[in-house]
DNA sequence: ATAATACCCGACTAAATAGTCGGGGTCAAT
DNA sequence: ATTGACCCCGACTATTTAGTCGGGTATTAT
């Protein structure tokens, strides 16, 4: 069995490493796959691994404790994402809602808490951006971040509320505001001011039932 | 200071620690955060890590390399979920696709590698539900899941398609089937055959704006 | 003044952990 | 028959890693 094949044994480590992740937050040491494979031999494990990482199911930081990751095509492998090929045409995440709402989901709180921190959807209510592509009751991506430049499409928390504009900075003569995307007098510019933050950058849009980028 | 609050060198080696994890997706030994803190000596990791254990900001697993967790109390405090409260009448999650046609979503590949095998996200064409209030181009929420109960709303593999369907199970006589939820005689039932697979489990639909538990 | 708290040092120990060495068995392909 | 891929054993070593010991300083509250 060459490349992009894997052995029976081969999945079944993988698949230890996979659940220990998911149950404590961080891979397992040797004894511990030694345990779960029930074998007894490190040499066992050493063989397995080698092979995972040859096949960039893996990756591992040599001489250092608890270090595999496990890689996109790991995942692919173990059949855990058996539904993406059909999903290619959809879309897919984990509405915060509804791992909040309910107690069924605190297995994953944790991989989602950090991932909450990345990404998260919103709904956009007003019309402030629709030259931006972006109406009112649109899905919006926003990812978390510090850096912006001057053009991005941002989330700002102005005061007591959030709103989505257009971050515009620039250094001659030395301006910062935050500019709606309609014509309509009604809205007008903010001027940056203190109290302000800028929370993330809006990606992209989920219109018409596909995600488009926000320019 | 007393429990509840933390001190600036506490939310500094957090705020290493959760960095570390984010970008090699296993978190720090001793070495590595004296290195990133910029101490010379393990006591003051130590001392650090058990006030932060002891406000329940960190959880550790002693004697373990390797194996610190951060509390859903650590996340807050490090202040990286700013719009919880905000994000409340909304929702939120990371669509697969996003992450995948851009290059600039790799820091968090790992991340959403992992949760995708959890929920996902599944655009339903077809009508054979609409009684369970799930129509045509509407967006589910997919949890991925080995064990049902009769009753629950199930995505199905069966033969080289996916379908969603009520899942039927009883001992009583034994019968196990999927069901459609549409008067319309043109939907049959679906008998449980060899190769038929139960993927996950659909928790709830996004309609009108809105994500609705799918019951 | 004294005590308590927060943070730190450097040298040390003990345990955990990855990796090595030199084998062996099975199975399928050549 | 022989080879190579795959998986395994048990004892071993080297390194990494967590934790200990006995201190110290600066700051703040009592």
């Amino acid at each position: 069995m060459g490349k992009g094949t894997i052995t029976k044994r081969q999945k079944e480590l993988l698949s230890i490493i996979y659940n220990y992740i998911k149950n404590s937050g961080y891979p397992p040491t040797f004894e511990e796959m030694k345990e779960d494979l029930n074998v007894s031999s490190n040499q066992s494990i050493i063989d397995l691994l080698v092979k995972l990482e040859k096949q960039d199911f893996i990756k591992r930081n040599e001489s250092s404790a608890r270090s595999i990751n496990i890689l996109p095509l790991g995942y692919k492998v173990l059949n855990k994402l058996p539904l993406i090929p059909f999903l290619g045409a959809t879309s897919a995440g984990a509405p915060i809602e509804a791992i909040e709402i309910s107690g069924e989901w605190q297995s994953v709180s944790s991989e989602v808490a950090r991932l909450k921190d990345e990404v998260f959807l919103l709904k956009i209510s007003g019309d402030s951006m629709i030259n931006a592509g972006i109406d009112d009751g649109d899905m919006v991506l926003v990812k978390s971040q510090k850096e912006f430049f001057s053009g991005d499409v941002v989330l700002a928390n102005v005061k007591d509320e959030s709103t989505v504009k257009r971050f515009i900075s620039d250094d001659n003569p030395p301006y910062v505001y935050l500019k709606p995307e309609n014509p309509d007098p009604k809205h007008k510019v903010i001027l940056f001011e203190d109290g302000m933050r800028l929370v993330g950058k809006v990606i992209s849009v989920f219109k018409n039932g596909q995600w488009k980028s926000v320019k």
